[in-house]
DNA sequence: CTATTAATGGACCAAATCGGTCCGAATTCG
DNA sequence: CGAATTCGGACCGATTTGGTCCATTAATAG
C-alpha cells in the first residue's frame, strides 16, 4: 500500500522547489519544466496550495506563485493536507458520525494515538529541512514486540 | 486523506475480534455477524489473513479460522500489510526503479525517515493492545516548528 | 459412502477516487 | 484600449477499490 497519493508526493516536490528559490515569482509552467513534472498537474497542485494559503498567486502577465511564508514555517504535513485533505488514519477518523458500529468497535479509541504519531512525524519536517541533503532521522518508537521474527517491510 | 483503506481497517477489526476469543475456531460467517460487517467482505479478509499466515484455516464442517500466533505477537502493521501490501509512504518508496526523476528529486531521501516512523507506529501496537480499553499513548515526536500557528488537524 | 458444511480461488461488477485536460475570468503590459 | 498571459474552476476518462458471487476442494457427520 502507498500512504501518500502521487499528487501529494508531487505537491511536496513542487513546494520544496518553491522553497529553494524564495521570493521568486514563478509561473506554473516554469515550475513544471524545472521539476520535470507534467504541466497541467503542477498547475493543479499550485492551485490547491494557493487555496490553502501556503503560496500566494499573482495573475496576469508577469504573474506566478511564491511561498506565502518562510520555508522553515511550512511543514510537509501542511502541504499534504492542502492536497489530499486532512489526514486521518481510518475512515471513522475523518467522518466520525458515519460509522454505524461505533459502539461495537473496540479498535477505534486506539487509532487516535497512532494517528497523532503519523501526523507529528509529518509535521516534524519543514520544507526547509527537505532541502538539506542530510536525511532527518526521527526518534524511533518503542516496539511492542521487539523480537518479532518477520516484521513487514517498510521500504524507503 | 485517509491512510488506511477501509478494507485494512476492517481487517484489524476482524483480527482483533479473533484475538478476543483465542483458541476458538470461528467461521467467517460467525465473525461477520459478531462484528456487524458484511459477510462476503469478512470472508475475503480472512482469506488474505490466512494467506499471510496470520490466521490458520480449517476447512469442512466444524472448520473455521483462528489466530496462528498469540495476540501479543501480532502487530497492527502485519495485519495491514497482509491486506494492503507492504507499506510505503510514496510511489517511489515501493517501486524505486520506476521513478524517472530520481536524480532531480531532492525530497526522496527524506521520505525514508518519515516512512520508518509511520511503520514503527503501526508495529508498536499488538492485537492484544487493541483489546485493552485504555488507549495506548505513543511517545510524541519533537516538532520541527513548535510555535506553528495553524497546524493541520489530525482528527481522531 | 453420501450429504453437508466451510474454506479456497477465481472471475466479476459497480462505485468512488485519482490523475489529467480544457475553457473561462482576471490582470498586466504594450 | 486590447492583446498576451496567467490563475481559477468546471469537467472527464481511467485506474483503483470495495464488494459480490460461483465453482472447487476438503473435512466432518450420519
Amino acid at each position: 500500500m502507498i500512504i501518500l497519493s502521487k499528487l501529494a508526493d508531487y505537491g511536496v516536490i513542487v513546494a520544496t522547489h518553491l522553497a529553494a528559490y524564495p521570493d521568486r515569482q514563478v509561473t506554473a509552467g516554469t515550475v513544471a519544466t524545472e521539476t520535470r513534472l507534467p504541466q497541467a498537474t503542477v498547475a493543479k497542485l499550485l492551485k490547491a496550495l494557493a487555496h490553502a494559503g501556503l503560496v500566494t498567486a499573482a495573475r496576469g502577465a508577469g504573474g506566478g506563485y511564491r511561498l506565502a511564508r518562510s520555508a522553515t514555517s511550512i511543514s510537509v504535513a501542511e502541504v499534504v493536507a492542502a492536497i489530499d485533505g486532512d489526514i486521518g488514519l481510518t475512515q471513522c477518523s475523518v467522518h466520525v458520525d458515519e460509522c454505524a458500529r461505533t459502539t461495537y468497535c473496540p479498535t477505534r479509541p486506539h487509532w487516535a494515538a497512532i494517528n497523532r504519531a503519523v501526523g507529528q512525524a509529518l509535521s516534524a519536517i519543514s520544507l526547509d529541512a527537505m532541502l538539506t541533503p542530510a536525511a532527518f532521522v526521527p526518534r524511533t518508537f518503542p516496539s511492542a514486540n521487539p523480537s518479532q521474527p518477520d516484521e513487514p517491510r517498510f521500504s524507503a
